[in-house]
DNA sequence: TGATTGGTGGGTACTTGTGGGGAAAAAAGG
DNA sequence: CCTTTTTTCCCCACAAGTACCCACCAATCA
């Protein structure tokens, strides 16, 4: 299983197309599905995780409103990704505009999928996240705090 | 388990590599992953618990958003690092400036992990907790936290 | 004291991020 | 159906960053 790390900063360039930082690259070789996050960033799986996010999503209850239209958000927006020979990938205009991407992006390694954050945005919630960040991490656990 | 001791002054050089003292180095030869504290300061892992805490963070709920966030402020600021043939690591600019490093570093073992502090910041921290020594030890059983 | 190890500095070659030209493919329009 | 426009992809080029390598010096140890 792949474990992204790391906080890079790039350039959305005049053909919408982002390299991503060889460091994640060189673990995906075959490229993966982008598609849209709850918050308002793009998340990139990995071809090998995206089967598993097709299989949970087909659990849902078709009968519950609320499942199908998370289907509809994650799969309506969702768009297959390889690499040019440069390493960049082209970025659609509906996921540029969900994630208000204009220029400098936030590309972030977070476990098993890589987010993509215009850069100003992410740069705000991230103060926010550190200043609370021992209260996010006791609700993250359900009210136990984490060990490291 | 590996275990750290002892404190060392190094210098980080104009290309922002940190040589680690060989007496660490030689119980992790195939490297680590270096992120931030909840001090100012900067946490080497060695391998082997950095997948303690990726096991750890699997755990977690994908549809709570604290969880996110969590994983977010955990593996956006890691960073898997490996020596060069003079045991020397880089140290990128985003983990530099969370701990102030500029020249002389603390390199200072404690216990399963590895530290890196700014030598002006430690030394504050230093006098401070050596006065306060004994109520500080008290407090540590007691499961409350230290006061930053 | 000679030899080895460990920390530091710096030169050189390569890798990587970025921009842009031009060919091929796809879409639009008459 | 053919032409025009747009999009997509491959390629080259350049600059900045990174990594590898060798060299020096100080401290340690036999």
């Amino acid at each position: 299983m792949a474990s992204f790390k790391g906080t890079y900063v790039h350039q959305l360039d005049a053909k919408a197309r982002l390299a991503l930082p060889s460091r994640l690259r060189g673990q995906i070789p075959e490229g993966g599905t982008l598609t849209v996050s709850a918050e308002n960033c793009l998340t990139f799986y990995p071809a090998s995780l995206w089967s598993d996010v097709e299989r949970e999503l087909s659990t849902l209850d078709p009968l519950n409103p609320d499942a199908r239209d998370t289907k509809r958000q994650i799969f309506g927006s969702a768009e297959d990704v390889t690499f040019d020979k440069q390493g960049r990938i082209p970025i659609p205009v509906h996921l540029r505009d969900h994630a208000g991407l204009t220029k400098e992006v936030v590309v972030m390694g977070v476990g098993d999928v890589i987010e993509l954050w215009d850069a100003t945005a992410w740069q705000k919630r991230h103060v926010r996240i550190a200043a609370d960040a021992s209260d996010i991490m006791r609700r993250a656990r359900g009210g136990v705090p984490l060990s490291p």
